[in-house]
DNA sequence: CATTACGTTGACGTTAACGTAATATCTGTT
DNA sequence: AACAGATATTACGTTAACGTCAACGTAATG
């Protein structure tokens, strides 16, 4: 079963302009083809863009994420880009686990702080429903 | 015992540039006292400068950050602004969580990549240190 | 005292990732 | 036929987070 998507159909599913794709597509994240001037977007299309998205959320650049797809996409005869793709991967790989790090770091924090807070308005007003008397 | 820090001092113990400190200080992220004209960053402002730069490495923007800078600072008299600050960072936090599952999946992601990878290449070329005879 | 190193304040430049018109086409509906 | 709705293509505008001069002050050093 072939599914194609329009671009308001991605724009809608995930939350995102139809600017915004057309601006990914500018960038080479997607190849949409196109019936007439309009644009058709596969199943690779759509889950590019889902990886795409996913990796903005996590601060790659859009072409960070390009360079990624291209790599996977020549990566399946020479030997030499199999490993190129690897290297990447790893050097990715490391960089989240180093943002995983400053993540729970953070959220620590955050802890802390929230239970500051609370011990704080406990002590202003003790747990009662008649204000502060 | 009060130690205090230049500017360059900062700017190479956490890898940015002069500038960019300068920077953080217009945007109220820092307020480091003077002598003279030069700059005399305290304890606090290293601490701060710290948060800073991890919040930005999980994608909050300079001027979140100073908003909660800013929510912290106040937050000791009034039970309002507690409570505000509270509010903040509990959204902070399921923002945070959020990303963790991005960065999970998309770690997983990798992982599953590398394995492909390594797979291929070990079809192409059987463990030896002879080159592709 | 001239050089070197470090610091300052403007102020304009740059890049990424779209936003925001303006204008045009095509398709189906009233 | 007129109009709405979805799509398209330029193409200029915007924001954030600094970069990059320029022009200058100050302090230690050979």
């Amino acid at each position: 079963m072939i599914t194609v998507y329009t671009i308001t159909d991605l724009a809608k599913e995930f939350g995102v302009t139809t600017r915004a794709i057309r601006h990914y597509e500018d960038e080479g994240l997607l190849n949409p083809q196109r019936e007439g001037t309009n644009r058709l977007f596969s199943n690779r299309d759509r889950v590019r863009l889902k990886l795409a998205l996913r990796g903005k959320r996590l601060g790659f650049s859009l072409a960070e994420i390009r360079e990624l797809f291209d790599l996977y996409d020549h990566a399946h005869d020479e030997r030499a880009q199999l490993e190129a793709l690897l290297a990447k991967l790893e050097r990715h790989r490391s960089e989240l686990e180093q943002r995983r790090e400053d993540l729970n770091v953070m959220l620590s924090e955050i802890s802390f702080f929230e239970t500051q807070c609370r011990k704080q308005l406990s002590a202003k007003a003790p747990p009662s429903q008649l204000g502060t008397k």
